[in-house]
RNA sequence: GCCCUCGUAGCUCAGUGGAUAGAGCGCUGGCCUCCGGAGCCAGGUGCGUAGGUUCGAUUCCUAUCGAGGGCACCA
């Protein structure tokens, strides 16, 4: 299906067709035309402002330009009427009979009701959380998890195929310095004498790890290689990992491996084309260096350096050190046109606002390769900051500093930990209050919209228990204060396809609420099973609150969140 | 210094160039015998500042002030 708003669309379109046929208005190109949802009520339910842009072009004035194309609207069943208003909206108003019709779509298409085709027959990835396998995900990772999980649920529900991807960054210094650490902790627990490496990694969760290895092996590893230790702790951390996520409903389709592209020599590959299109050098310091920074690099090794400003970049960009070891640019433009040729239709990129300006060297390489980076979408999003008590909670590598997506969930839960990460546009700096998201109380919005989908529940087991039946239910005796909750039902197709056009998942979290505000009212006036109700309005509603309660679990399950039978 | 984000109600934040700018929280006062209290109803003087584009600007452009982030032969 498509939104609603496209159909209105369409029948402006042939309206102002028509109205041009009939030389009631002159010869124009088509306006793109623009539908929206009015915010008072007395305004419809859609409302277009074509009239009055087109109004100048035509040196009309916009109530009459208005007034002509509603004259050659098209009848529509789902449109009850068209009027002008203010200044020369045109407001379209749904018909009831349409809208309860809602009732059984609806509860016929359950969990795919508004899925939209909009994209069908195109292929999304989107990658996300990528956190380097060295540390457990905290809680910028979890912002950067939920945020792209919500956005392939969105693309999914707007018609894409979506596969989730997350670059696993196995490769470089990173890796060694995992392995070295966790060689170091090993040997200290078996009383030998052995340092951190400089910049190692110094959380408690590297003594664990070497913890057990001891347990598991003894002293048998003593004299072993790094490498061993670095294996066994990225399998760890990558098991670690998954299993967080995992405690948010989040699973990837994928795992890419930053090794693999050194393995099938795909990062040297890179590096040659780059330089047949004339766009690598070798030197001790890059051309536009000061004297200064060249003083510096006298008689330092030469490195490869990447063109990135002819692109507009401040200065070219290292992409393989003097000691011969790649930066981690080369491999991550690389990845980039791996996944390029694997033809998907559109990639996002799910990134912290500190990877912002990498981005755009990784950008520029991709046009250096001769590729065209339009089809890659960055998502950036801002800090997270979490407070108790109106107070930072400092980040520490140490434990128990709730910086932890485990540590998270656990002092609040799942579908909080969603709802709040999801809840706000990804350019706010979030400041997550432990305190305020752990309060389970009737403040608190995760609670206030889960608990109208526990309500519909309650109502469907009561009816049950009093073997009462909803099937043919007549739904003309449904209400006003029903219809209105579906045209606000109906509004998520819109919602659908905003968000994952402008890959915006918050905007999912707000209509959420604004719908659970409109059921909770309802459900306080509206009663199915009251002694008062007649049997046949009784059949009737229980037969909305089905829907209602699809509509819900619908809802929530879009942002990753449980439906829960009862709280 | 340069680049990127962001300044909207007491607080936290929504708001695709359109009609009287909205929620939540907090605060105050009311409301439930039957599906339900994690509920319902009522209470509001706010778009950082200055210009510009436009029939129309919170939204776009420029400047300015303020906050955060980034400016490595790290990732």
């Amino acid at each position: 299906m498509k939104p609603l708003s496209h159909h209105i669309a369409n029948l402006l379109s042939e309206a102002l067709r028509a109205a041009q046929a009939s030389a009631v208005l002159p010869a124009f190109e088509p306006p793109t035309i623009v539908i929206e949802r009015p915010k008072r009520e007395g305004q419809g339910d859609y409302a277009s402002p074509v009239a009055m842009s087109l109004a100048k072009a035509l040196s009309r004035k916009p109530r009459e330009v208005a007034e002509a194309v509603v004259q050659h609207l098209p009848p529509a069943p789902f449109i009850a009427q068209a009027e002008i208003a203010g200044p020369g909206f045109i407001n379209f108003t749904l018909s009831d009979d349409f809208l309860r019709q809602q009732v059984e779509t609806i509860i016929a298409l359950g969990d795919d009701w508004a899925k939209l085709d909009l994209f069908v027959g195109k292929r999304a990835q989107v990658e996300f959380v990528s956190a380097n396998p060295s540390g457990p995900i905290t809680v910028g990772h979890t912002r950067n998890a939920v945020l792209g999980d919500a956005i392939a649920r969105v693309l999914e529900a707007a018609g894409y195929q979506v596969q989730r991807e997350y670059y696993f960054n196995n490769a470089g210094n990173q890796m060694v310095m995992l392995g070295q650490s966790v060689q170091a902790r090993y040997l200290q627990i078996l009383g030998q004498s052995a340092e951190l490496p400089e910049n190692g990694y110094q959380g408690e969760y590297i003594i664990d790890l070497a913890r057990d290895l001891v347990q598991e092996h003894g002293d048998s590893l003593r004299e072993a290689d790094w490498k061993v230790f670095k294996d066994y702790a990225e399998a760890r951390m990558f098991a670690w990992i998954k299993r967080s996520l995992a405690l948010i409903d989040i699973q990837h389709d994928a795992f890419f491996n930053e090794n693999s592209l050194f393995e099938n020599g795909e990062v040297w590959r890179t590096l040659e084309i780059l330089r047949e299109n004339g766009y690598i050098y070798s030197a001790a310091e890059w051309e536009g260096a000061s004297e200064e920074e060249k003083a510096k690099a006298a008689g330092r090794a030469p490195a490869q350096w990447f063109r990135s400003t002819r692109f507009g970049d401040d200065k070219d960009r290292v992409l393989v050190k003097s000691d011969g070891v790649p930066t981690y640019t080369l491999p991550d433009i690389a990845y980039h046109r791996n996944k390029i040729e694997r033809g998907f239709d559109l990639m996002v990129n799910v990134l912290g606002a500190d990877h912002g300006q990498q981005y755009k060297v990784v950008a520029n390489g991709i046009r250096a390769l001769g590729l065209d980076p339009s089809k890659i979408k960055v998502i950036l999003y801002q800090m997270v900051r979490i407070m108790r008590n109106g107070v930072e909670v400092r980040m520490s590598k140490r434990k128990g500093n709730f910086d932890t997506l485990d540590d998270l969930v656990e002092q609040t839960s799942a579908d909080a930990v969603r709802y709040h990460l999801l809840g706000r546009s990804p350019g706010t700096t979030i400041d997550f209050d432990l305190d305020a998201v752990v309060k389970q109380s009737n403040e608190n919005p995760v609670y206030y919209i889960q608990n109208a989908h526990v309500r519909c529940a309650g109502i469907a087991r009561e009816a049950a228990a009093r073997g009462l039946d909803d099937t043919e239910a007549d739904l003309s005796l449904l209400g006003q204060a029903e219809l209105k909750f579906l045209r606000k039902a109906l509004e998520l197709s819109e919602v659908i396809e905003l968000a994952a056009t402008e890959y915006e998942p918050h905007r999912l979290a707000y209509y959420a609420q604004e719908l659970a505000a409109l059921f909770h009212p309802l459900y306080d006036e509206v009663r199915a099973l009251h002694s008062d109700v007649e049997p046949q309005v009784a059949r009737a509603r229980l037969r909305f609150y089905r829907a209602a309660r699809l509509v819900f679990r619908r809802v929530l399950r879009l942002m990753g969140m449980s439906a829960p039978e009862r709280m």
